[in-house]
Formats: C-alpha cells, structure tokens, sequence
DNA sequence: TTTTGCGGGCGAG
DNA sequence: CTCGCCCGCAAAA
C-alpha cells in the first residue's frame, strides 16, 4: 500500500475528486478537510483543491500553455490550452525526440514564435492546437473560495505536452548565463554551483558553442536547442538527459525531465488498425499516422527513423534511469514534485475503464510489436492494474474528437503500475462527448516511475458497464496516477510536409 | 518583451 | 444563456 508521500509523488490522491462539486456552482465545498498537493500537468477531467496559500495554485500556473480565456466571470479564471509547438516535418533530434516547444502565451509572441524555423532542421515550426474538449481546447478554471483554490479541468489534451514554463525559464536563464559567459571570455564561465561533478552533462547548454551571430542565439533561446551540427546534442542520450534531469533537479521546481519521455516527442504513427476502422469519419490527414499507414508493411526512411529513434529513446531511457538513479533520488524527486498530486477520481457518476497496457519489449520497435490485430477491439480503455507500465516512446494515440472517437491516451509515463499501483481512467460522464471508443494504442514500453503526473482519461463510450467493476470497487482498486504521455492527436485538419517526407533526406 | 488577468464585444448554437 | 474567441488595457515579471 502506497505511503502517502508516494501518493503525492505519484500525484494518484486527489482530495478534489472525492467531493462532489463543480467550478460552477453557487456554493462550493466550505473549509475542505484536506488539499491536493499542486499538480502541474493535470489532465482528463479532473478536480482539485489546493490549499488557498499554494503559490503555484495562486498563480494558476501550469505544465500546459494555458493562456487566459474570457468568461466573463470574475469569480471563475478560465483558461485554455493553447497545444504545442512542433517541427512542421517531425524531424528527430539528435537524442531521439522531438522538438515540443511551449506556445508563448502571448498572441503577438506566439506569432513571432512561429515565424522562426526548427532549431534542429530548419524547417518551418507549427502549432499543434489543442483540441481535447470536445475539439475545443482544454479548459482549466480556478477559483478562490475562502480558504481554497478550486481547481477543475476539461478536456484530454491530445498532443504532447511543450516544454513546461519552469523548464522554459531555466533553459532560457541557463543559456543567458551561457552567453554571459561567452561574450566575457576573459571572466570564468559561470557554473552552477550546485551543479557539483554532475555539472558537465548537467549543463549542456554549456556546451553550446560561439554563435555567429545573435540571431542564431535568438533561435537557440527561444526554441532551446542549439541549431544542427553543433555538439551540442551529442552526448550520449544518457547524458543529455541526465542533464536535463540534474538541471531540473537542481533547479528544484520543474518536473523531472521524465516528461521527455513520458511525452513522447516522439510520435509513433497510428497502427494500422484500429482508430481508421473505429471511426468512419477519420480523415487521415495526419502526417504521422500516414507514414505508417503508407508503409505498414515496408518501413521507409522515414520509418527507420522513427524506429530508429524510438530505440534510441528506449535506449536512453534505460541509460536515463540508470544515470538518474531514480531510487536514490527519489526524495529530491518528491521535493520537486511535491506539488504533483493526482487524485482518486472517485467522483460520482463518473465511470472508470481500464485498458491493458501491453507490456512491450524495450529493445523492440513498438511500432511492430504493439500493432493490434486487425479484429482488436478498437475501445482499450482497461487498464488492468498490474500492468507493467510502460513508457511510451511513441505515442500512437490519436485522437479524433470529431467523430467521437478517442484513443487512449497512453498511460505509461505512470508505470506506477510495476510499483503495483492500479491504474485507473476516470472519464468524465458530464462533458463527455458522444464519444464512442478510444482506441488503444501500442505502446513501447519500459518499466519506470514517472512521478509527478496527473492524469485522468477520459473514457469512453464504448466501455460497457458490466466489464467494470462498480463504481466504488473501480475507484477502490483501480485509483491511478495515469500519466505521461500521452497524447492523442488528431493531425486530421492540418496539413502537413510531412507526407512528402518519405522519400526526402531522411 | 512577455506573462497574466480583466473585461468589452461578437458570433454561434 | 453559454461558450469560444478576438481585442485592448494594464500591472507585473
């Protein structure tokens, strides 16, 4: 049975969810007994309480870029999720992932910000919106009542997640401390002091290299990666992220860099089944799906590439769990994450649905390995609760709102799952949309905590009652930290240069 | 310069 | 009426 400080970490309590309430109600619950601890990335259709003196809760902060949304209600901020900044041609990082940078909150620096090309390729940035309610985007809405922030999220976001703000702010400070030094070579660099033997990977953006110019350094700031060709990138992926990770760690208030993983910058194509043939109305525009769908049964370039890259991101996943040492650090993970909290969805009316994770070969492509049949239900929302959780380098998951069809988000990054934690998937029976399935999508997966998650998928219609358990044995047994990952994406209505990019220089 | 919050206003449903 | 969203303003970072 999980301590509470494991709860916390692994964000799977959730005061909020077990009181009956919504943001909109004349009266909220008066002096809650106990408060959530701060969950930076909630998502799915959860609720939260947090103490009124919560400083990240007080500024209504988030992992997501939520920008402010008028609802004319002074009483009620609402906000919406503004998605997530790509490569417009996916390309790979040098580590394996991809770029997911933070929409700039606001509208005139979002716009300058994809003007600028990918820090990596140079091809064009785009704006994956966020559509995960109800093809709108997700909604958050806080509220200060007497002694309390409430806290209430719409909507499953259905692309990965950006950089979060913390890790923004320490990039940026890190490469400003970066080119201080630089520009005043006759002065020391300025390390971290705290940083320690750790500080050689830790900081790599120490590693960036004299730029020709300040607009390369403009680019490098903004998207945080170091343009191509610069060595930037090419430590081993272990260091890499190790040293995100000792940076986060150091800078004791962003997530771990598990989100690297546990959102998978990496998107892994649709398999060939399921959602196409669950929903009817599935325009298959999606850059990423179409690779695979095109090439299902003869990899392309770009295909190894996705392979490629996903092995390496398996690969650096292993090294970054041994590198990061998760056990040891476990505590100054909870520091970190303490804010994380995710809740028991028990929330009345609400019914749970579990998907089995498959459990799948690290070393493998996941692409191959966790390809369902072709009959495979195309509803997986079980979870069974000892699935050995995985880690989901790619995420397959795609949803598609408009046809009320969903994937399921991928729930690995919560691998709490091999810590004997029940995983659970609250959806959310008010503001659910006609939503018939959700999609299961393979998984590559890796036995690894991620703490710091909190999330809540939503579920989905075709779950049929009598497979689950009741409503109190579901929310008993099966209470989760659903994290990471996930995203499901719907790439339905943008088109992309991704199409062309099969046969290009890959 | 960007973030954040406020609120007027508009259109769609 | 609610909701999404555009816009500008202003304070703060």
């Amino acid at each position: 049975m999980p301590t509470e400080a494991q709860q916390r970490v692994n964000c799977v309590h959730s005061y909020g969810m077990k009181l009956s309430w919504d943001i909109n109600d004349p009266q909220m619950p008066q002096e809650p007994a106990h408060f959530d601890h701060f969950c930076e990335w909630p998502d799915g259709y959860v609720r939260f309480i947090y103490r009124s003196d919560e400083k990240k809760a007080q500024r209504h902060l988030s992992g997501w870029a939520m920008r402010n949304t008028n609802n004319h209600n002074g009483h009620i901020l609402k906000k919406s999720c503004l998605g997530v900044v790509v490569c417009a041609r996916a390309c790979a990082l040098p580590n394996g992932s991809r770029l997911q940078l933070r929409p700039a909150i606001c509208d005139k620096a979002r716009l300058k910000q994809q003007k600028k090309a990918c820090p990596n390729c140079h091809s064009a940035l785009e704006l994956i919106p966020c559509r995960g309610h109800s093809g709108y985007p997700v909604t958050n809405f806080w509220r200060l009542d007497g002694n309390a922030i409430f806290f209430q999220a719409k909507g499953v976001h259905d692309h990965p997640r950006p950089e979060s703000k913390s890790e923004t702010e320490a990039r940026r400070s890190a490469i400003k401390r970066q080119m201080a030094s630089f520009y005043q070579p006759q002065k020391k660099r300025i390390r971290e002091p705290e940083a320690g033997e750790d500080q050689d990977d830790s900081d790599h953006f120490n590693n960036i290299p004299p730029l020709e110019n300040l607009e390369e350094f403009d680019t490098i700031a903004d998207t945080g990666f170091p343009i191509p060709g610069q060595h930037c990138f090419s430590l081993p992926n272990s260091d890499a992220y190790k040293a995100a990770c000792d940076l986060a760690t150091i800078q004791g208030e962003i997530m771990p860099p598990f989100q690297k993983y546990a959102n998978p910058r990496i998107y892994f194509p649709r398999p060939p089944c399921s959602y196409e043939l669950a929903s009817p109305g599935y325009t298959n525009s999606s850059p990423y799906p179409t690779i695979y769908k095109d090439s299902s049964n003869k990899p392309n370039d770009a295909d190894w590439v996705h392979l490629n890259a996903l092995q390496y991101n398996v690969n650096s996943y292993c090294s970054f769990e041994r590198s990061c040492d998760f056990t040891s650090k476990q505590h100054g993970w909870k520091s970190a994450l303490g804010k994380a909290g995710l809740g028991e969805r028990t929330d009345p009316g609400q019914f749970q649905a579990m998907a089995t994770r498959p459990y799948h070969n690290p070393e493998l492509p996941c692409r191959y390995l966790t390809t369902p049949p072709p009959g495979a239900p195309a509803l997986q929302t079980v979870i069974t609760t000892t699935t050995k959780v995985s880690y989901q380098a790619y995420q397959p998951s795609a949803l598609k709102y408009g046809d009320n069809v969903q994937e399921t988000k991928n729930l690995s990054g919560c691998n709490y799952a091999s810590e004997n934690m029940p995983m659970s998937i609250y959806p959310e029976a008010l503001d659910l949309p006609a939503t018939v399935t959700r999609a299961s999508s393979p998984t590559g997966s890796l036995p690894l905590k991620i703490p710091g998650d909190c999330r809540a998928i939503r579920p989905t219609l075709a779950f049929s009652q009598e497979s689950a358990p009741s409503r109190t044995d579901r929310a008993e047994a099966w209470d989760v930290c659903i994290s990471g990952v996930g995203s499901a994406i719907s790439y339905s209505d943008r088109v992309s240069p991704f199409f062309s990019y099969g046969n290009e220089d890959f």
